[in-house]
DNA sequence: CGCACTCCTTGAACGCGTTCAAAAAGCCTG
DNA sequence: CAGGCTTTTTGAACGCGTTCAAGGAGTGCG
C-alpha cells in the first residue's frame, strides 16, 4: 500500500493512480494550487482528465498523498532532532520547529490550498475522518515529546493522557499563524514557536500546583467531553 | 429599469448596488451559498452578470453587507441582555450566546461559507483589514463585558487591555466549533459556551494570584507581540 | 441640435472543476 | 479463437465564477 514510486508488481491502475498522483503534487509545488489545473495535471500525466477523475474525486483528494508524506517527514525529523533533549520546552520546540522546517517547501501552495482545508466537510479537513491517520501520527509524536522528558511522569493522569491531542491543537494554531505569514523563511513564525515552547512547558509544570489544579481538572473534563471526540475520530462522531 | 423606492439621496446606482446585494443576501439564505449561483442574483435581481460585477468584485464580497449586520445585531442584543448582570463569567456566556443565536439564520449558509472566509487573502476573513470595521465592533462588545463586571478593574492592566482581543480569539474559536456542529439548534455549541464561560472566569480570575501572574505577564507579552497586531489591524502588518 | 464625456449596463465568451455516455483494453471461460 | 464481462480510458459537454469589448443613458456645452 506504500506508494512511492510504482513498483514493478503493481498491477497498471495502481501504476496510472500514482502518475496522476506524482506529476499532479509536483506541479502543485511548482505552479502553486490554483494555477495547476486538471487539465494540465491530465496532459503532463499523458492521460485524460475523465481519468484523473476515476481515481481521485475531486483535484483537492489529490492531496490526501500529500498529508500523508508530510506528517510521515514531520514524524521522522522530529524522532532524530529529540535524541538527547530532555527537557519539556526544549522537545516542543523542536517538534513544532520541525514542522514548520518540513513544510516549508510548500507554504505557498498550502497557503492557497488552506481554504479548500477550511470546508468542514471536505475530507481533507484537518478533523475529518480521512486525515485521521495523518492526524494519530503527529499526536504521536507530541506522545513521544511528553514521554521523553521529566514532566510527564509528574502530572495528572488524566491530563497526561490529553495534552499530545492538545500540544497537536496548539500546532494546528501555529499552522494557522504560519499560512497568515509572509515574512522571509516564515521567520515570524519561527520566533514565535520558540517563544511559545518555553510558555507551555511552563503552564504545563503550573497545572501540578494546588492552586490551579481543579480548575486544570475542569478544562481537561470539558475538553475530554466537547473537544477530543472530535480530533480523535472525526467532525462526524 | 424597475424602480422600487427612491429616496431622494440616494442616486439611481446606489439603489441597483443595495437591489444586487439585497437580493443576494436573501438568495444565499433561502438556498444555500453554493447553490446561489451569479446568474441566479442577476435574474432576480433583473439585472445582468456584468452588472453585479461592475458593483461587486466577486461573489465572495457579496458577504460583507452580511459581516457588518452580524455584528450590529450581535452588538445590540448582547447590550441588552446585559442589563443586571455583573458576574464576569455570567456575562462572557451572554456574549457568546448572543452570537450564537443571531448567527442561527446562517449557520448552513455560513459552514458552505467557511472555506473561503478561511482563505488568508480574502477579503473576508476575519484578519482581513476589510472585514476590521465588523472585528473592532465585536472586540468592543467584549470589552463592554469585562467593564461591566466586578473582575475588570482588579485585573493587571496590561492583561486588562489585551483580554477583549482575546475574547474576541475565543469566540472565533467558538465560531470554528459552531461551523462544524451539525447537532440540532446547535445545542452542542451551546452546551459548550455554557461550560466554558465560568472556565475562562476562572482562569482570569486566577491570573491575579502570585504564582501564575509572571507566566501570565510574559504571555501578554507574547501575544502583543505576535498576535494582537493581527488582530488590530490586519494580517498585513 | 450635435458632440463629447462619464457613468452604467449588457451578454457573449473564457477557463475552470466536474460529469458521463461510450469506447477501448484486459480478463476469464468454453 | 470467440464471446461476454469488468476495469480502465476517453473527450465532449455542463454549469460555474469571472472578464471584456461594445453599446446605451444621462448631462453639459457650443
Amino acid at each position: 500500500m506504500t506508494d512511492v514510486q510504482a513498483p514493478r508488481s503493481a498491477p497498471k491502475s495502481e501504476q496510472t493512480r500514482t502518475l496522476i498522483l506524482e506529476t499532479a503534487l509536483r506541479l502543485f509545488q511548482e505552479r502553486g494550487y490554483d494555477k495547476t489545473t486538471m487539465r494540465a495535471i491530465a496532459k503532463e500525466a499523458g492521460v485524460s482528465v475523465g481519468n484523473a477523475y476515476y481515481y481521485f474525486d475531486s483535484k483537492a483528494s489529490l492531496i490526501t498523498g500529500f498529508y500523508d508524506r508530510m506528517s510521515h517527514e514531520h514524524a521522522t525529523v522530529t524522532g532524530e532532532r529529540l535524541q538527547g533533549a530532555e527537557d519539556f520546552g526544549e522537545r516542543l520546540e523542536i517538534a513544532v520547529m520541525a514542522w514548520v522546517d518540513c513544510a516549508k517547501p510548500y507554504h505557498e501552495f498550502a497557503a492557497q490550498f488552506f481554504s479548500t482545508a477550511a470546508d468542514p466537510d471536505s475530507p481533507l479537513s484537518p478533523f475529518s475522518d480521512e486525515s485521521y491517520p495523518a492526524r494519530a501520527e503527529v499526536i504521536q509524536i507530541f506522545r513521544d515529546v511528553l514521554e521523553g522528558s521529566q514532566v510527564g511522569p509528574k502530572l495528572d493522569s488524566e491530563l497526561a493522557e490529553l495534552l499530545p491531542d492538545l500540544l497537536w491543537l496548539y500546532l494546528m494554531g501555529v499552522v494557522l499563524y504560519w499560512v497568515f505569514d509572509h515574512t522571509e523563511d516564515t521567520e515570524r513564525t519561527r520566533a514565535f514557536v520558540r517563544k511559545c515552547a518555553p510558555l507551555v512547558a511552563r503552564a504545563v509544570r503550573l497545572s501540578r500546583f494546588r492552586l490551579v489544579r481543579p480548575l486544570v481538572r475542569d478544562a481537561v473534563e470539558l475538553m475530554q467531553e466537547f473537544v477530543i471526540p472530535k480530533v480523535r475520530s472525526g467532525v462526524t462522531k
